[in-house]
DNA sequence: TATAATAGGTAACAATTACTTAACCTCAAT
DNA sequence: ATTGAGGTTAAGTAATTGTTACCTATTATA
């Protein structure tokens, strides 16, 4: 297997230097960026498997790179985690709109973050892991297109796994109509006003009523 | 040749009797034991070819018991399968992890399982293998280009046979069109889009319907 | 070398499944 | 009571996949 490269982004030199060294021992290539705009560029340029991201940066912060990054092509594949501070719950979910893998949290312990990063990388690499996601006995499989309940199997068709697996991927959290429109239809696509009804009304169907809350005039979220 | 030892493991009498009935119809011995510190004692002492391992067990199920197995330095030889309930949470695949060699399902038929007793006994005696892998009944012989099922050798064009070897290098993943376009015909080679389904196709004539399954508007994958 | 057999691919159409819509219903807030 | 948001159902429509027959290239066989 090839050398894995990481590119690291960080405004705070010590922490730059810190995270590179614990990672350069486990014998990745790393790379570093001071800035958004750096970041970009050595993105471009290095094609990494994995991008860390600290979300607290001057000018262009970590969200903001991770949308810019998102929209190269050749970087879709890649793994983007955040470097957040604890407990920053708001900039959490704006991080996972922006289509964040995974969260690190300072203060950074060396050994967390190793092993968060293999973790990470494993995923890149076809290895099992990490795809499933387990809520309130509901289990979402991405690589295996399974939705488990109770130990049984069910295939769902694609919007409605689509539809599930976003509520899921923050539960709690209210997605928009609009929201979902965008990320399980795509922003070209333009349905009708049911149409979501109907999605949601045959994810209850299966996985039951409860799973499932409308937020009248906002929109749905996922409970357990 | 020396007759075969087989140790048969699981918690329900009634399963443990129909099977060693079928077995020692056939000329097998058979040892049966309840749970998994019996069947260690018993492995041990008897050194069975071939162990059958009911997955669901109180106390220790039947992962953990194989991994007790394999750290046993004269059983490293040892041919080890799974019953498993259909439909059972594919999370057993963790049971490859373990070091199993095949699952067999429940309910279990007879005709079935001695076929493929023998089957993985053909691998021990003689036959050396290494690159095969048996998953639902079905091996398959990268050396040899050679698929099984059943005791019946099969000989697979190369397209047919990097398909299913493909799909059943990972059982359940769900592989796209794309992923099986770039890994199976290859980057460049540009191909129409109905290829994919005649070889499934083809594929499913010579294995019978239920082992791939379509995941419409997705991929396919291997099942069993 | 001629011929046959096999493998791989394509095109046309059938079948299936998923998705969307329309029409109507319910419920709660004003 | 009226309105508006969402729920429900059945049926229509679109998209994806299955199937068959046929063509071409390659490899085996006489």
């Amino acid at each position: 297997m090839n050398t894995q490269k990481i590119l690291l982004v960080d405004d705070e030199p010590d922490i730059l230097e810190f995270i590179r060294y614990n990672l350069e021992k486990e014998g990745y290539k790393v790379f570093t960026a001071s800035n958004g705009v750096k970041a970009i560029e050595l993105a471009q340029k290095e094609n990494p498997q994995l991008i860390i991201l600290d979300v607290m940066m001057p000018d262009m912060d970590g969200i903001e790179t991770c949308n810019e990054i998102r929209k190269i092509d050749k970087l879709k594949n890649a793994v983007i985690a955040f470097l957040t501070a604890r407990n920053e719950d708001y900039t959490q979910i704006a991080g996972f709109d922006a289509g964040a893998d995974d969260y690190i949290n300072k203060p950074i312990k060396p050994k967390v973050l190793v092993s968060r990063v293999k973790a990470l990388l494993r995923r890149i690499n076809g290895e099992q892991d990490g795809t499933a996601l387990t809520l309130g006995g509901i289990e979402i499989d991405r690589e295996k297109y399974i939705v488990r309940k109770e130990g049984k199997e069910y295939n769902f068709p694609r919007k409605e796994f689509e539809l599930v697996a976003l509520l899921m991927s923050k539960p709690g959290k209210v997605f928009t109509r609009e929201e979902i429109l965008s990320r399980v239809w795509g922003d070209d696509v333009v349905v009708g006003d049911r149409t979501i009804d109907v999605h949601i009304r045959k994810l209850r169907e299966k996985l039951g009523d409860e799973y499932i809350r409308t937020i009248k005039g906002v929109g749905y979220k996922f409970e357990f």
